[in-house]
Order: C-alpha cells, then sequence, then structure tokens
DNA sequence: TTACCTCCCGACTTTTCGAATCTAGATAAA
DNA sequence: TTTATCTAGATTCGAAAAGTCGGGAGGTAA
C-alpha cells in the first residue's frame, strides 16, 4: 500500500517532534529510530522534507534538523501524500470514454476519499500522544 | 495502490453481472471488457475467482463463467482482497517491542480498516446501477 | 463415437518499481 | 581554513507484478 517512504519518514518525524525544541543531527536521528532508517535514504527524505517546507534545517556545527512547525499542525496526511504520491491518486483519467471505467475509477476515488479523510485527521501531536501512552504502560 | 488484477477483476466480474443469466465464453467476456484485458491474464483471474467460489464454470459447447452468487450478494471487497491481499494487511508484525513501531502500525491499521469498510459497503449489484445512470444520461 | 469447443493450469519471460548505495559537491560555523 | 553538516544526482540490485506460451483435460452435441 504506502512504501516504506511513508514509513521512514513518519519515524523521523516523530522523533523530531519528540524533540521539537532543538536542531538534531543526522547521527541523533538514527539513533532516535533505532537504527531502523538507512542513513542515505533518511537523507533523501529529510531533503523531500525540507523542500515541502516541514522540517527546516541548519548546516555546519550543531547543525541538524527540525520540524518547522509544532507538531500539532502537522497532518499525517501532509507526510503521507508527500513522499507517496501515488497512493493519493489512483486513477487519473483525463474523462471517461466507457462506463465501465467510470464506475470502477469512482470506486477507486471512493477509497482514496476515505484514506484520505483517516490520514487528516490526525496530527503529529497525536500521535506522539499514543506513544507516551504506550510508553507509560510499559513504565508502570 | 491495488494492482491491475484488482482492476482486471471487477471490470470481468461486472461483465459477468450485466448477463447474470447466463454463462459467457472468454470470448464474450473479453468482449465486454472492450480488449482492455489480455486473454491469458483473464483466464488466471477467473480461476482465482473460481477457486474462491464466486465465479462457476461450465465446460464444452455452451460452456463459459458465470458468477455463482447474485450481484447483490457479492461485495466488492472480496474480489479486491482476494487478488492483492497485501492490500489488506499492511504491516503484521507478530508484536511491537518498539513503541514507534507500535504507534505507526496503528495508524497504517486504522487506514486499513476505512479501506475495508468502504468496499465492504459496495455490492456489484450497487456498481452496476451506477453503471445504468451513465449508460442513461448518453442516451438521452 | 468423434469432432470440436470450451475451460484448465503450470511454467516461463519481460517489465516495472521500490529499496538501497555510491559519489561528489555546496554551505556554514568554529 | 577546516570540519561537520546538508544537497543532490546517478546507479545498482532485487523482488514482484504484468503479461505470455503451450499443452492438457473435460463436456456437448451431432
Amino acid at each position: 500500500m504506502f512504501t516504506m517512504r511513508s514509513e521512514y519518514a513518519l519515524r523521523i518525524v516523530l522523533v523530531l517532534a519528540k524533540n521539537c525544541d532543538r536542531y538534531l543531527s543526522m547521527s541523533e536521528i538514527l539513533e532516535g529510530v533505532k537504527r531502523s532508517v538507512p542513513r542515505e535514504f533518511a537523507e533523501k527524505i529529510l531533503n523531500i522534507l525540507k523542500r515541502a517546507g516541514i522540517v527546516k534545517t541548519q548546516r555546519g556545527r550543531q547543525g541538524g534538523y527540525a520540524l518547522s512547525k509544532p507538531p500539532g499542525e502537522i497532518r499525517v496526511s501532509e507526510i503521507v501524500f508527500l513522499l507517496d504520491r501515488k497512493s493519493r491518486v489512483f486513477y487519473e483519467f483525463p474523462d471517461c470514454p466507457e462506463e465501465l471505467d467510470c464506475v470502477i475509477r469512482n470506486l477507486w476515488k471512493r477509497v482514496e476519499e476515505s484514506i484520505e479523510k483517516t490520514l487528516d485527521s490526525i496530527t503529529l501531536a497525536d500521535m506522539l500522544e499514543e506513544q507516551e501512552k504506550f510508553t507509560r504502560k510499559k513504565c508502570v
């Protein structure tokens, strides 16, 4: 369904969200995701996130990556659809000469909309909160 | 998102649904989908549909394929999830040792459920009806 | 009985695309 | 200037999807 890019991007962004007061270097991010994301891949993803304005960067020493907005203002849909565009627009025919095509395309569209609705309704802050619940459970 | 198998399967099944009173030969089916599905691929898909009990067959002269249930009793989800299993279960980890994994997996699960809900709510009869609306519009 | 029509089915090739890697360059702070 | 960091592309690799092929087997009707 969605590719690893979305998966990785979410992991990375959640780590950034956890430390939203400062810049994290690549090494810190990789530590944060428990080395589950290859370095070069992470760089690429962060690049895309930056160009989209979701992440800001600081070069040189003490540099790194940080979210450019508070976690509560970043919807999961922003992340996912940025990295997996295909998952968004399934079948973009210019028009439908055949009725059969139209009907099936409408079906995919409905699916698409339901996905969009779900991902739109969740922010990074929501996910952070959920994550803390897990952690609390473990520590009790 | 979904593969061509789902797309093709839906086309084929809709053609069968349109003529649910008799067996359609492969040639007739291919005509019905306007040659948009390669013959050999269609055979493969029909085979899967047959083994799943959605389609029944008749060999020899006058033989062919037909739905084994009325279109109103066949949900789109049956077709789609039969041919694209991956689209159903995204990430089936046995358990979640890392909180980060849990949270993200829960996200995918919610997406998955929304897709399932959508596809469950639509039957072949619904799609046929919609198709007829298109046709009527055209002929006015 | 037999000739023909239809489905049946596994093995194969080609193509596509995601995942990961590599290499080189640009920028900014110390 | 040096060093740590980000920027960016090209390339390789592998798996899975898409599509193909050829023979086989069962059924019908004349």
